[in-house]
DNA sequence: TCAAAAGTGTTTGTTGTACACCCATGG
DNA sequence: CCATGGGTGTACAACAAACACTTTTGA
């Protein structure tokens, strides 16, 4: 049955690009691990491993995603695929990125700090391993194009959130201002938020209204050709 | 040298979307041919092979394609990474697919025709073998996205071309048509477009004037924040 | 002389962008 | 009572979309 017994094998392994938002400092991060095994052990690096033999390439993202944070469900979608024969000096590895949003109130605090794991904001990158740095800026142009055109955003706000908490978010996203009122109107205008009744009275004595994502309709208005624009 | 002695490897190959443009019949066409190897051997197949030791994915994906058509500078994008551990029945290979644009009369036909490979519209494409018709989908998809925001479509065309001919290559792209003032003032007002004293007489009486894509203006006008956009 | 494709401008609607003031409330 | 962040509407410019007629010339 395996018609290619005489050819080459290499390592494959998946790297995860973990981005988290912080509603209270207001920035992008990632979560970074210090490898605790050779080669360049103690330095700064992306949560990966290897793809095991029956397990898809999604599958084998998924499961180091959850490894390290202990979330099941969570938004990941392929980056590309890194092949240069010396990107590691421990041996020949494909590597393929895989970039992941998470709620970064959700994770399990425990895995993440046993396994050596924290969350850096984007503008205090350090160096990392290998081509890892290339990888980051490769998804931050990636999550960039995303979240003009789909409702990732969502991904990194809990469920419930203010329209000032998500101005926020796109804010640190494309790192500039947006006006608040054209802002609003875009986001509302699309139907796709559900206003509660509820207000969050944290930030600002007023307090701002939650609102929600509408999935339902979301999806019922792709099905008619619907374009999610922002 | 070698960290990860213990750890498993697999074989992986890279699969190429060739695409080309019949400035003639004005259809949008793949190179695909009929594998003369097990398994399934005789049907309809991407070009594809195994990646080796020592050279990069790209180089993985330059190399098949010249093995077939005999070009060295072809513009080529990496697409996606398949790895879904039954996707070819012959074994577990992850397969790194590219696309590719190449100008349809200047490819190597004897070298074509050795290959057992031929051009199909995309009108008539043959079911293919594992999920190189998912990868042609994907392909697709991003040639409509890319054509847009990037100036690739010159590379389906030779050198020098007329804006009928243009139009009609965006037309078989997006399978739509566009109107021909508004398409020729788009083209024309980006200013990368250099009139050619000569004209084409084949296609009409009348004849239309030659047109060269200025890449130098390009790529100064992409340092000064240009976006290209269709 | 006519069929067939090339070439040309204007109008209208839509969308993006810029901009300043009032509101609610906890301290 | 005031500082802080939440919430609102309008005017102008830029761009996309719709639309019809004239020109050239080989057969």
């Amino acid at each position: 049955m395996d018609f290619y017994q005489q050819e080459h094998r290499t390592l494959v392994a998946v790297d995860s690009i973990i981005f988290g938002f912080n509603e209270n400092d207001y920035e992008l991060k990632l979560l970074l691990l210090k490898r605790n095994f050779e080669p360049a052990k103690g330095e700064w690096s992306l949560m990966g491993g290897f793809v095991t033999p029956n397990e898809s390439l999604d599958e084998a993202a998924l499961r180091i995603v959850q490894k390290l944070t202990g979330l099941e469900n969570v938004y990941m979608e392929q980056l590309y695929a890194f092949g240069d024969p010396h990107r590691d000096p421990g041996g020949r590895i494909i590597s393929v990125a895989y970039f992941s949003l998470i709620k970064i109130n959700e994770y399990d605090k425990e895995l993440v700090k046993k396994n050596g794991a924290s969350w850096i904001p984007l503008s205090e990158l350090p160096m990392l391993i290998f081509d890892h740095n290339d990888m980051v800026s490769i998804a931050l142009r990636k999550l960039r194009i995303r979240a003009r055109t789909q409702p990732i955003g969502f991904e990194l706000l809990p469920k419930k959130f203010t329209i000032p908490q998500l101005q926020r978010l796109y804010e640190a996203i494309y790192q500039k201002p947006f006006d608040k009122r054209n802002f609003r109107r875009k986001v509302l205008t699309m139907g796709l938020l559900d206003k509660l009744e509820e207000k969050e009275k944290e930030t600002s004595k007023k307090g701002a209204f939650y609102y929600q994502f509408n999935t339902a309709k979301y999806e019922e208005l792709l099905r008619r050709g619907f374009n999610f624009e922002l």
